[in-house]
DNA sequence: AAATGGCACTTGGTAGACAGTCTACCAAGT
DNA sequence: ACTTGGTAGACTGTCTACCAAGTGCCATTT
């Protein structure tokens, strides 16, 4: 949940003990949902963000939505000029690349610990979810596929055992779905194959392979980007361009 | 600075601008003082901290520190206690670990990309750094050692280009200068070797060479750890033992 | 057409208030 | 001796109101 710490809800205290529902702070939920409507579009890239604004959107005062503004900004959603406000951030062109490369290095470790020591009840699940997404992604379920892919490599990070790599990749993650899910359709197909390899690497317990697959992986992933990029969009699309509407100084 | 953010003092705008310094931002101040007063100790581990008490201390008002503290929070510095307040954070026995082998995977990573295009000046720098860090260690200056040390860390991360692998090995790397400390007397001698072989492989742009001299210099770093704790620590040191010293219920 | 001045808007920070919750403690009951 | 129930204090989470300073835009002036 949180960028680091243990996180109080990933702690297996004893088993038995089940933690009930702690009242989730505001700024949670802002947080939760802001990065929602960006991921989604309801934000646009490079749109002006106003605290007020969107406190009354969400029903909630200022100081929650501060504080989920300035984590966004932490972790990269939103850009925060002092004195005017919160822009959601607009991708850099070279910004999916160091994502990607980022990636690679996070989540090929991952898969190579996580082939260190392969759970039995891990690896099961992982084939499941392999079938699962290769099968919505060719019934066409693009966005369901995307989501099973995210959780595909959330499992194999989380197999690491390694607090810091779920986190860090995590973050990666959510910021390349971002981006990536218009990628999505011309990729799928391959990468499922791919995942599945990797899969059957990590339940042999090969950690070289499983390590080697995952880069290669990414790779395969920063390429269909550029390619699609090409393809798609010789001509520069001005993203943003949400001009705030100022209201006239006179009339009202 | 921030998580992830193009951050603002990290660009270099066209050559001859020069950004009058802006005010920094309270909740900025106050979270460098804050890490600061972790890493050297004023503020001892699993201690308490109390927002008033802080905005006292630091002649500031609540929101500021509560901003601060979320954001030590989200990089775990502290641990968040809904309805409770902060805590400087515990590190468990494995974390070192799974913080080296983050480590590992990042800088090994950055050392690579950094072999890949290796920058002249650059190239000094690390040179330079390197023989001064060998002459902080000899003469005993163990603190200068450690920051040198940082800096040639940094130096490389930032040579890889990747401005995700900069902040995410940031963090780490101040989270293990935070353990770390009171290993580098023991540690420092063979670690300056290795540093001069890693940086003879960047400067020759041996990519292979560079990535695994790295990976096997944090692999040694954490060696050295676990000796010196197994050495120092046989008998189990209860860091957290506040048992709130139960008062007798009869005398008093 | 470019510089200038002014204005509206937004953040950054402060202060105070209040409800909800967490901890510790105490007392009575079993 | 152990559990239960109750009480009190402390602290956070959130809200409201407010002010100073900075930012960007517009209209006017040059």
């Amino acid at each position: 949940m949180t960028t680091i710490s243990a996180g109080p809800d990933a702690t297996s205290d004893s088993p038995g003990v089940r933690h009930v529902k702690r009242p989730t702070p505001l700024r949670e939920s802002v947080y939760e949902a802001l990065t929602e409507m960006i991921i989604d579009g309801t934000l646009e890239r490079g749109r002006h963000l106003v605290e007020v604004e969107l406190a009354g959107m969400l029903g909630v005062s200022r100081q929650p939505v501060r504080e989920a503004l300035q984590r966004l900004n932490n972790e990269g959603w939103v850009d925060l000029r002092p004195g005017f406000g919160a822009m959601v951030h607009v991708p850099a062109e070279d910004e999916v690349d160091q994502l990607l490369a980022a990636r690679a290095a996070l989540e090929s470790e991952s898969a190579r610990l996580a082939a260190r020591n392969p759970d039995k009840d891990a690896v099961a699940k992982l084939k499941e979810l392999c079938k699962v997404g290769a099968g919505l992604q060719e019934s066409g379920d693009i966005d369901g596929a995307v989501r099973t892919n995210a959780e595909l490599h959330g499992l194999i990070t989380e197999m690491s055992g390694n607090r810091f790599l779920v986190d860090f990749a995590g973050q990666v993650d959510r910021r390349v779905r971002w981006y990536y899910t218009p990628v999505a359709p011309v990729r799928g197909a391959a990468s499922w194959r791919e995942h599945t390899r990797l899969v059957k690497a990590i339940s042999d317990g090969d950690e070289d392979k499983a390590a080697q697959i995952m880069r290669e992986h990414t790779e395969h992933t920063r390429k269909a980007y550029h390619e699609l990029q090409a393809g798609a969009a010789p001509e520069q699309t001005p993203v943003v361009e949400k001009k705030p509407t100022r209201r006239r100084r006179t009339t009202d």
